[in-house]
DNA sequence: TCTTGACTCAAACGTTCGTTTGAAACTAGT
DNA sequence: ACTAGTTTCAAACGAACGTTTGAGTCAAGA
């Protein structure tokens, strides 16, 4: 290959373009601007513009869910051999640590955070069946995991708490910085490790509520 | 006004498609051939296509928060009258309660539900300015409500809460029905007023966590 | 009846869109 | 040095976009 990193730097581009922008408000000319390459490119590398998102989204999604499977099985099998039922937050854990990991990876899985909350908002959107076919394994596996951390909560009530769950967690990870850009007399700033804390606090709280 | 519905044909229509496919996926064509009026008529009555974004998101979100706002009111007199703080509870009911009760109000309230999601995951959008102006006030009011609810509670660390809060608040109105299309063993469907408590639950548990 | 203002309409404006094309440039195997 | 295969490039394609225009329609006041 001559420029090896061509299809690299449109899937940069396209990333980062996506997420501030959004898909239809981004055009291919200026993707294939921002990535210094020719017009054709993307057509060429990638096929069209929806399939350039699809490989958007995969490249970073793919492992994210691999880490999130690997989290969620350690922990089924820390306790299928202490005998336990698998704890609580560390099953939530392992939804939300690789999540909030993502932040303070740079700049592209910034942008990729953005990019999903997107995705997540369109009910109809062109990465959404994509998106929810590569998170459906894991939301499985975690509900069932769930059930047997928690087996005197009512199954529907625990849908909901873990629909609430997500929720809160989806919401922290699109507004990274100043979503309630509210003139606060502090300083609400949070170091990820804490983020994550205080996050795993709130969730742990509200799915052992008690009714 | 020899039509005088076409305004309303037009909010109608915008509302639905912007939901739905998103401001930029909707032309105007779509817009004014769904309301059965002429092209011109979104230039007309609105301006433009944005101003007529601003006007489809203020018909809704006006009375929304007064009512909001009229809550809040209610539950900090009652508190002053009693001589006690206000109840976390009541606060987020709020906060809560209006906007669950737009689900069941007809199709128009549920295409805006799904239009608010689109416009927080929009980081630069063209309604989100709007929005937030529109939402300040009562979130200021809101969180300093809360700190006389929770008074012992760390002022960054509530912020953190509430913003958890609005999070899963936010995500189970965007997804009505189907959102995790998961197969599942159970009927996981609440009525409004049960889906109103479970998230009460909730998030009550979570605000009020010991750490 | 004439006039005025509000509203609707078909048609066109210039621009930008995603995609395609065919030739040119480059790399590597023989 | 020649060839085959891959990648880049400028240019153009038809289609769809948001907006504007100017004539036409209608109801009501003078």
């Amino acid at each position: 290959m001559s420029q090896p990193d061509t299809k690299q730097r449109i899937l940069d581009a396209a990333e980062r373009l996506f997420a501030t922008d959004g898909f239809h408000a981004t055009s291919m000319r200026m993707i294939t601007g921002q990535a210094a390459v020719n017009l054709a490119a993307i057509n060429y590398h990638f096929g069209s513009k929806e399939e350039l998102l699809a490989a958007v989204i995969d490249r970073r999604l793919v492992p994210l869910n691999a880490e999130r499977n690997r989290l969620l099985e350690q922990e089924l099998e820390s306790a299928r051999r202490q005998a336990r039922p698998p704890s609580v937050r560390q099953l939530v854990r392992a939804m939300v640590a690789p999540t909030v990991a993502l932040r303070g990876q740079g700049e592209g899985p910034e942008h990729f955070i953005t990019l999903v909350g997107r995705i997540l908002a369109d009910p109809q959107g062109i990465g959404r069946d994509l998106f929810l076919e590569r998170m459906g394994p894991f939301i499985s596996r975690l509900f069932e995991a769930m059930r047997q951390a928690l087996p005197h909560l009512d199954p529907g009530l625990l849908f909901w708490r873990l629909h609430f769950s997500i929720g809160a967690l989806s919401h922290v990870m699109r507004c990274h910085d100043r979503h309630l850009r509210l003139p606060m007399p502090f300083d609400p700033s949070l170091p990820p490790e804490e983020l994550i804390e205080t996050l795993l606090d709130f969730i742990e709280a509200g799915l052992e509520a008690k009714p």
